[in-house]
RNA sequence: GGGCGGUUAGCUCAGUUGGUUAGAGCGUUUGCUCGACACGCAAAAGGUCACCGGUUCAAAUCCAGUACCGCCCA
């Protein structure tokens, strides 16, 4: 290897791009066919076609990644299976935002050509987001990839359609829904979003009809002088539904209306004659305690209209405009109706009061426009049973969520969960496979299309619904390994191991899934659900285009690498907290790949004349060092991983490799290496081996800067014959500048194993001393503003304790190389030097004598400073031994601990006193 | 209204089952072109762990409450 071909900086574009194709060519992101290894499987949250990478799906898959990176060094059968979903309402906006640029509408091509359109749409756009996720990292097979809506997923739908309809989970029928006037088209509860707004709450006086003179009021409303007793005023906060009124409701125990039930009201406009009723549902305490009843416009209304048998009038157009029903404003938005409205009853004296008032109201989760509630026929799933299975799964942790606190919001829906509305009036989607015969009226729910009624023969015209996108979605787990067929891919990989997703889909997705899985698979579809957090900007505001403050992860990637990216994202994945996001904090982890490279970079120099063959050489406390620290490492990274906790494994591995091995190790072992002597190739060795370990433990979270050094590297552990490299296949592609004996990757490399014999907590308890030693000494360099080339004639080291002496004097060569000291004399008896500076560590004494170096001024500072720090510890130490309770309740170890501590603290402060005396005298 | 979460250095965040002189990155200050790295090295400054009580020998950590911020569901 010659230094020149290693560029000084890491240049992440050309890796990237090499190492994923290599990857991708020798099928490596595809699982094992014929092993019977342990499996671990995946199913990516397929994003929407008409989605472009955001940073949630950048750390949403950066985690994903990183598992099964990480199970695969494992030795463990890997599949992740990507796809996208059709996203029915988002794709139609799209595509019908296209055609409008053409001036046309969906209308205009009709049906089929419409659908024929989204899907060169499709084929143009609906994979720029697969790209994209490539560009990542996401070792996905892809050769496995699926759409929501490909041959082998609408089979599916179909089948699971057809049996929830069969035994008798899905109906259809007449119901208040969620209907989005832009989209024109029925939503889901959860797919409304409830908002707060300020808006108003109308009082409406509706005049009683007299008994004596049935019409009196009604034949003149416009009457100018009106008995206050001959109103009922109800309060509103959509006014314009009062056109739909069928009924005025009040609570049977409200003493102010019992007189009134029974009575007739004249709806004013319309003078529609319609009765005061009493029902339960109607809170006394809220408005006047009487409410205007709207069956066909609102839900609790339309509950009110069954018990009371009341007429259900339907007064808007799909789009929001009133129909015929509503007078004369037929045709008119329903806002603009709103205010006419009210400016009329106004002029007829029957408005009361309007009052400021601020209400939840529900938008459309695609288009954001205001919902309304609206009859409609539609179709449901009844979901009581299916739920019912479902919690129990979770409640006997079958199915675990990480972090646990989510099952909490998880059963809550759960418990209360209504029936789904899965019917949408739009044409891009699984259309329901429901005929209805145009001659008898049979209904026929099919899994192959009917060609005529099984019934009479007749011609048959398919329902104009679509599914829920949300229903495909909920068969992903098991959709995509082929089901309804019998594959052995369902077989090997189902249940799956991970599901990895945001909290916000917990009810559009996860639970959905757990219901069909257990129901269809008669198992749950995954046995972990690991919630990840919210992304924002740095300011904690959610990252949206309108806001302007998204960061685009592509660019991201242009401008720092991927490797960065997904570091970033990896530290920053803690649980319980939005992850604030900042290029700041990325381009920091840019330079840690940029600092890895370097002591890749400089290993890799000094491996030129290296043979590979393990170098028997004598250790150096150094080495046992490192590598005791590189298998707490191991271990720490490893059950950090087991637990999900990502922030946790990258945060020790990034600390050991710059601030342990970086900083001190190949600091420590430049002299070695420079030597060329005997010395050289036991460092050769240790260094080759211990930076493969560093590499493999970085791999998951940094896969390209870690294949690109792994692969430089002259001697590597050989890849575990589960590598589809290590089968011997013929013609394998490798990049042009990779030699051919390196046939094989460092993600099928061995996961690091902790060899606990290696650890050697004496070892790394001396190396602390040494290095607290060495730091003592460049403090004392620095602030006396000596430069660090110029070398220390001599230091005096002070101990009375040999075992410690002893420890300094087996590190002394590294005392000097770091402190850059010629000469260090050990003497228990040592007298301090005049005009020198100390520095106490662990009870040693070190004198520094810096004739005409000294400014005592300052070393009296310094030796005060560490002083007050040595007191503030120690006073908080003293005040616990001289407590008896502490002596008495606190376990044994913990006092021993404490009063070990004291006595450092206090052998340190006796050094300093005295040091500090000597230097006022 | 019901539920959940957050408040730790100037900024962004770590801190498992209570016991560390409360850590990291960025930023700041000082000094360094020594054969991996200025995307760097060395040294340093900077915190009453939101507030008020309680439990305990011991609380950033556990409990109750207050304030502010955020999310979800009605």
């Amino acid at each position: 290897m010659n230094t020149a071909d290693i560029p000084k900086a890491y240049e992440s574009h050309d890796v990237e791009e090499k190492w994923y194709k290599y990857w991708t060519d020798n099928n490596c992101f595809m699982p094992d066919e014929d092993n019977d290894k342990p499996c671990f499987s995946m199913v990516i949250p397929p994003p929407n076609i008409t989605g472009s990478l955001h940073m949630g799906h950048a750390l949403n898959n950066t985690l994903q990644d990183i598992l099964a990176r990480w199970k695969r060094m494992q030795g463990i059968n890997v599949l992740w299976v990507p796809g996208t979903d059709h996203a029915g309402i988002a794709t139609q906006n799209v595509v019908e935002r296209e055609l409008k640029k053409q001036g046309l509408t969906r209308n205009d091509l009709g049906r089929e050509k419409f659908i024929k359109r989204v899907w060169e749409w499709k084929k143009q756009y609906g994979d720029i987001i697969i790209q994209q996720l490539k560009r990542l990292g996401s070792s996905c097979d892809w050769s496995r990839i699926r759409f929501t809506m490909d041959d082998g997923l609408s089979k599916a739908v179909r089948e699971v359609f057809v049996r929830l309809y069969e035994e008798g989970f899905i109906y259809r029928g007449n119901y208040i829904v969620n209907w989005c006037p832009r989209c024109h088209t029925a939503l889901s509860d959860i797919e409304a979003e409830h908002k707060a707004i300020e808006g108003h709450l109308y009082y409406l006086r509706y005049p009683i009809e007299d008994e004596e003179d049935s019409t009196a009021n009604a034949t003149n409303p416009r009457s100018p002088i009106l008995d206050p007793q001959s109103y009922i005023i109800v309060a509103t906060t959509r006014p314009e539904t009062m056109l739909g009124d069928t009924a005025v409701a009040v609570n049977p125990k409200d003493e102010r209306y019992r007189g009134l039930i029974g009575k007739f009201v004249i709806l004013p406009v319309l003078n529609r004659r319609i009765p005061i009723i009493a029902d339960s549902f109607v809170e006394p305490e809220f408005g006047t305690g009487a409410v205007k009843v709207t069956p066909a416009h609102d839900p609790n209304d339309f509950e009110i209209g069954k018990r009371h048998n009341l007429p259900q009038i339907n007064i808007l157009n799909p789009d929001a405009t009133m129909n015929e029903n509503a007078g004369c404003y037929q045709g008119q938005d329903r806002y603009e109706c709103r205010k006419h409205l009210i400016q009329d009853l106004q002029e007829q004296g029957l408005v009361e009061k309007i009052e400021e008032h601020a209400l939840s109201v529900g938008h459309c989760y695609r288009c954001h426009t205001i919902v309304e509630p609206y009859l409609s026929p539609q179709w449901f799933v009844c979901m009581k049973d299916l739920a019912d299975e479902a919690i129990k799964a979770v409640e006997d942790g079958r199915v675990e969520f990480i972090p646990k606190s989510w099952e909490k919001t998880y059963f809550e829906w759960m418990r209360n969960i209504k029936d789904w509305c899965i019917s949408r009036q739009i044409w891009w989607g699984h259309r329901i496979p429901v005929w209805y015969c145009q001659q008898c009226g049979k209904v026929l729910v099919e899994r192959e299309d009917p060609c005529v009624c099984t019934a009479c023969g007749g011609e048959l015209k398919q329902d104009e619904d679509v599914l829920d996108t949300w229903f495909s979605s909920a068969l992903w787990p098991f959709s995509t390994l082929g089901w309804p067929d019998n594959t052995i891919d369902i077989k090997r990989f189902y249940p799956t191991s991970v599901l990895s997703t945001g909290f916000d889909i917990i009810f559009f997705w996860v639970a959905r899934m757990i219901m069909t899985g257990l129901k269809f698979q008669g198992k749950v579809p995954f046995h972990k659900v690991y919630i990840h957090a919210l992304i924002r900007d740095a300011e904690g505001q959610k990252m949206s285009k309108s806001k302007g403050n998204v960061i685009d992860p592509l660019h991201v990637i242009d401008d720092y690498g991927t490797d960065a990216l997904r570091f970033t994202l990896a530290i920053m994945a803690v649980q319980g907290r939005d992850i604030l996001l900042s290029e700041e904090r990325i381009e920091g982890y840019k330079h840690f790949c940029n600092k890895l490279w370097n002591a890749g970079r400089f290993i890799l120099m000094n491996l030129d004349d290296y043979d590979g063959q393990k170098a028997e050489g004598k250790q150096e406390v150094a080495d046992e060092w490192i590598v005791s620290r590189l298998n707490q490492t191991i271990k720490q990274v490893t059950q950090a991983l087991e637990s999900f906790n990502f922030a946790e494994a990258s945060a020790i591995v990034y600390g050991f490799v710059w601030h342990e091995y970086c900083d001190w190790y190949l600091e420590l072992v430049k002299p070695r290496l420079y030597q060329k002597d005997e010395a050289r190739e036991p460092v050769q060795y240790l260094l080759a081996t211990t930076f493969e370990s560093i590499l493999k433990l970085l791999h998951p979270f940094m896969p390209f800067i870690t294949e690109e050094l792994w692969q430089r590297l002259p001697e590597r552990e050989i890849s575990s014959p589960y590598s589809p490299l290590s089968k011997g296949a013929g013609g394998l592609l490798f990049p042009p500048e990779v030699d051919k004996k390196h046939e094989t990757t460092i993600m099928f490399s061995k996961w690091p194993e902790v060899v606990h014999e290696s650890i050697n907590i004496k070892i790394i308890e001396d190396m602390e001393l040494v290095m607290e030693v060495v730091s003592a000494i460049r403090n004392i360099r620095s602030m006396m503003n000596i430069p660090p080339k110029m070398c220390l004639p001599r230091i005096i080291v002070k101990q009375h304790l040999e075992e410690t002496a002893e420890v300094l004097r087996t590190g002394i060569k590294y005392i000097r190389q770091l402190g850059n000291i010629d000469e260090i004399i050990f003497d228990p008896e040592a007298e301090k030097p005049h005009a020198s500076a100390v520095a106490v560590a662990k009870g040693t004494e070190i004198y520094i004598p810096l004739k005409g170096l000294i400014d005592l001024e300052k070393e009296k500072v310094r030796l005060k400073k560490q002083m007050e720090g040595i007191e503030q510890a120690l006073c908080g130490i003293q005040s616990k031994l001289n407590n008896p309770s502490f002596i008495n309740k606190a376990p044994q170890e913990v006092v021993d601990k404490v009063k070990e501590q004291g006595s450092l603290l206090e052998k340190n402060r006796e050094r300093l006193e005295e040091n500090l005396r000597m230097l006022v005298e």
